[in-house]
DNA sequence: ATTTATGCAAACATTTTGCAATAAA
DNA sequence: TTTATTGCAAAATGTTTGCATAAAT
């Protein structure tokens, strides 16, 4: 397991370690998801850069969501609004609600041996992780 | 909490009971998502039954599944494939990899205790979950 | 200089809606 | 008969792609 990424700067650097440039735009993205601490949308990620007079497309906004999301940098969620991302400073795992729906971070730490395991049987070195869990409360 | 849906009988006699016909078509999604075991996007549905001589149009599956999901009949997942339908739960992990970018399914199970602690800290109930691994190959 | 990233425009995919025809009860 | 359901066509969303330009290293 490498390091986790627990501010803009762990995720800047990583993105620099994984051999991703660090444009303006990317930036952008990154500021903006560190700086909230909401799940946006593509579209809402968009909008608030560009209000704030960050230009960027849509095209950029899509590109770099999906290559720092599948890298690990940020985290994606996949819920009825659409797909949303957010940054993992304080847990990476989460559990979906419904009814009503909800997202309630988590902060859970897989057994090591479980990893270990799973690198060896697929033959990988796992750098992170997450655990997305679906569920509803109890009173229900 | 009322009866538990466990076969397709269920799912249709709880239809009546929610004072919705049981029309040819309803029939048809229901039929198959009880022979399957997978989760199925929308458009899956609309193709396979389709294909089998079994007729439905788009705006009849998604108005159906939209219905049937929001009451319980048949469940309703969020994944990066699109919304997902089925009548089971499925705990499907993968692994991220890097360099070359590459998917790699993997099935594992979290000991219950971890689940246990989760349900107990947040409240809630877990009916499922997938665990999401980034990393790269052992050789690079 | 080299390679990655940007972003317009357009294609593509998914889901929703209006509404007249149809079928279940 | 009554009322829910169907499904076409079209719109509203959401996401991806080709490619020439621009920017990061």
């Amino acid at each position: 397991m490498s390091e986790p990424i627990a501010t803009l700067g762990d995720a800047l650097n990583r993105c620099q370690a994984l051999g991703m440039r660090v444009s303006r735009q990317r930036r952008f993205i990154l500021e903006l998801l560190w700086d909230t601490k909401e799940h946006l949308s593509a579209r809402e990620i968009y909008d608030r850069l560009n209000r704030a007079s960050k230009p960027i497309g849509h095209t950029s906004v899509y590109q770099n969501l999906e290559a720092l999301a599948s890298k690990g940098v940020i985290e994606c969620v996949e819920r009825s609004e659409g797909r949303l991302y957010g940054n993992f400073s304080d847990s990476h795992s989460h559990i979906n609600l419904t009814d009503p729906e909800q997202i309630i971070d988590v902060k859970i730490e897989l057994p090591s041996d479980l990893i270990k395991q799973v690198e060896q049987q697929t033959g990988t070195v796992i750098t992170d992780y997450r655990v997305e869990f679906f569920g509803h409360r109890v009173s229900s």
